[in-house]
DNA sequence: TGCGGAAATA
DNA sequence: TATTTCCGCA
C-alpha cells in the first residue's frame, strides 16, 4: 500500500486517510480496515516481545520507536522579533515548534490544543533533542529531569500551567495568545515577554 | 514523578 | 537573564 521508499510516501498524507472524529474519539468504520493495515505494518516493525496490544499512549514509546529522526538544525531557529536575526529557541520557543512537527508526534504531542495541553510520550527523546537544539550548551547530558525543571521554572513567569499529571504540560494563557496567534497549521511565535 | 529552593553557569 | 544542576520533600 504505502511504500517508506517511495518519495511520495506521507505520514501526514496517511493520517488525513484515516478519519476519526475527535469528539467521539473514534475513527469511523472506513478506517478500520486502513487501521489494521498499520496494525499489520506495526506488528512487522516492532520487536517480537513487546506486545503491541500493551502499548498505551502513556507508556514510554523510546523502546518501539528507536529509529533516529534526523535533525535539521535550521528547523529549530526561530527569528528574534527585535533584531530580526535567526537563533536557537528558548525552551518554550522549542516547546511550540516540536509540537508542530508531525514527524516528532512520537515524542510529544497535543492532547488538547485549544487550552494548549500535551503530552510528552518519550521523556529522554525529547530532553536530548532539546540539547542540541538549544544555544547555550553544556558537557553535560540533558535529562528528562532537568528538563522537566526548566519547565517548571516558566510557572512562576506565567509562561506555562502546572498540570500535575504524568509527563504532561500546559501553555498558559497568556502564551497561547501571545505565541499561537496563527490561524492555520503554521506556528507563529510572536514574541513578547 | 512532580515540585520548587538554592547555587552554578553560559 | 535563562536556564542548568543538584536535591530533599511530598
Amino acid at each position: 500500500m504505502f511504500d517508506e521508499a517511495d518519495e511520495n510516501y506521507d505520514p501526514v498524507l496517511i493520517e488525513s486517510i484515516i478519519d476519526f472524529d475527535p469528539n467521539t474519539m473514534c475513527v469511523e468504520q472506513e478506517s478500520s480496515d486502513i487501521i489494521d493495515t498499520l496494525r499489520g505494518w506495526l506488528s512487522d516493525s516492532v520487536p517480537s516481545h513487546i506486545d503491541i496490544d500493551s502499548i498505551d499512549s502513556f507508556s514510554d514509546h523510546s523502546e518501539i520507536f528507536s529509529f533516529e529522526i534526523p535533525l535539521n538544525r535550521k528547523e529549530w531557529l526561530v527569528e528574534d522579533l527585535a533584531s530580526k536575526r535567526q537563533r536557537s529557541p528558548r525552551l518554550f520557543e522549542f516547546l511550540v515548534l516540536l509540537l508542530g512537527k508531525p514527524q516528532y508526534k512520537s515524542y510529544a504531542s497535543f492532547i488538547d490544543k485549544a487550552k494548549g495541553v500535551f503530552q510528552i510520550y518519550q521523556p529522554e527523546k525529547v530532553a536530548e533533542l532539546w540539547q542540541s537544539v538549544k544555544s547555550r550548551q553544556s558537557n553535560q547530558r540533558m535529562t528528562y529531569d532537568k528538563f522537566a525543571r526548566a519547565i517548571r521554572w516558566y510557572y512562576k513567569s506565567n509562561i506555562m500551567q502546572k498540570t500535575n499529571t504524568r509527563y504532561t504540560f500546559q501553555f498558559s494563557s497568556k502564551t497561547l495568545k501571545n505565541y499561537f496567534v496563527d490561524e492555520n497549521n503554521n506556528t507563529k511565535l510572536s514574541l513578547k515577554s
